[in-house]
DNA sequence: GCTGCACAGTTGAAGCATCAAGTGTAGGGT
DNA sequence: ACCCTACACTTGATGCTTCAACTGTGCAGC
């Protein structure tokens, strides 16, 4: 790893590295000790949440949380199971299952969004400071386009057009 | 999520949250792809090899990987299996074990870094451009100290002062 | 030199992610 | 009308990570 980059780069990216290992298990962490979920889970009832009359079909949300159909398959089952989220067939189109965030999962959410929110505040935002906010911004808008240069740019719906919903 | 950070925040923040989320599964494709590891295992055999004599105590290499002791043991376990890395104890001190990167272990590593460090550059380092690799350094430097303000700033060993070994 | 506590590390069980294979629906070609 | 490919999921097995409990060593106090 020493040889091929150059010293500056070698320490930009070590530390990216750990970021990359301890920011995850550190939100991991909150959200388990004061909600029993993950971030991962977290998020898909985040992203459910704030969707026009809270459905969406599960490829649609699987776009919005970055994950593929099958991770999210398996993580809606739990949810569903403790009763925060539920499965419907969409009308008029027989191969799309819709996702829908249940009242339970409603109140789930805004019982668990205030600690989140204040952790990744604490964690990134005031971490980098207002001042940096935005470069923060340009470099993983930079990193996204090559992880994922064609679609999934749901996930960050600004910069460009109005989102039209689904 | 959207209530408690002003546009701007949220924005930058969905964006490192997607990062967070496909960028350590795009680097362990490669990884596993080409040498049938995981970015961490990786991690672990890269940072050995670069280590004078490349032996390290336990806790020494967890704290450079950014792991708990739990984890490492794991995969040095299977590390040991696949004959890279041997354990032995530490003469003098009997409840330190040292890891050792076996000669095959070196070779692993040679020959898996030029393919991983391409990655890492082509997702990573041009993605972000020369001039913001500073920023990239700065940021992630910022999110560290708030994550972890104590210790383990010695997988980022520059910036500060002298890293007196252990 | 014994006791008690903290450190270094290991282990086993449980949960989550990933992969490969499977089900069923849409729609296009003939 | 029929097949055939592509799509939208689901499911089960495998492997890695995490958590809690455990073993054994060093060391401070008495």
């Amino acid at each position: 790893m020493a040889e091929w980059l150059n010293a500056e780069e070698q320490h930009a990216w070590r530390r990216t590295a750990a970021v990359m290992t301890l920011l995850p298990a550190a939100l991991d962490a909150q959200l388990q000790r004061d909600a029993g979920l993950t971030q991962f889970s977290y998020l898909v009832l985040a992203m459910l949440s704030e969707t026009e009359g809270r459905v969406m079909p599960m490829s649609e949300l699987a776009s919005t949380v970055s994950s593929s159909l099958s991770r999210l398959s398996h993580v809606v089952s739990r949810l569903e199971q403790q009763g925060w989220v539920s499965r419907e067939p969409c009308a008029g189109n027989g191969r799309v299952t819709m996702a829908r965030l249940t009242d339970a999962g409603w109140e789930k959410v805004v019982a668990t969004a205030p600690g989140h929110a204040a952790e990744v505040r604490r964690l990134v935002i005031d971490a980098v400071g207002p001042c940096r906010v935005a470069d923060l911004d340009a470099i993983t808008g930079a990193i996204l386009r090559r992880l994922d240069p064609a679609a999934r740019m749901r996930a960050n719906p600004m910069a460009s057009e109005g989102a039209s919903g689904s």
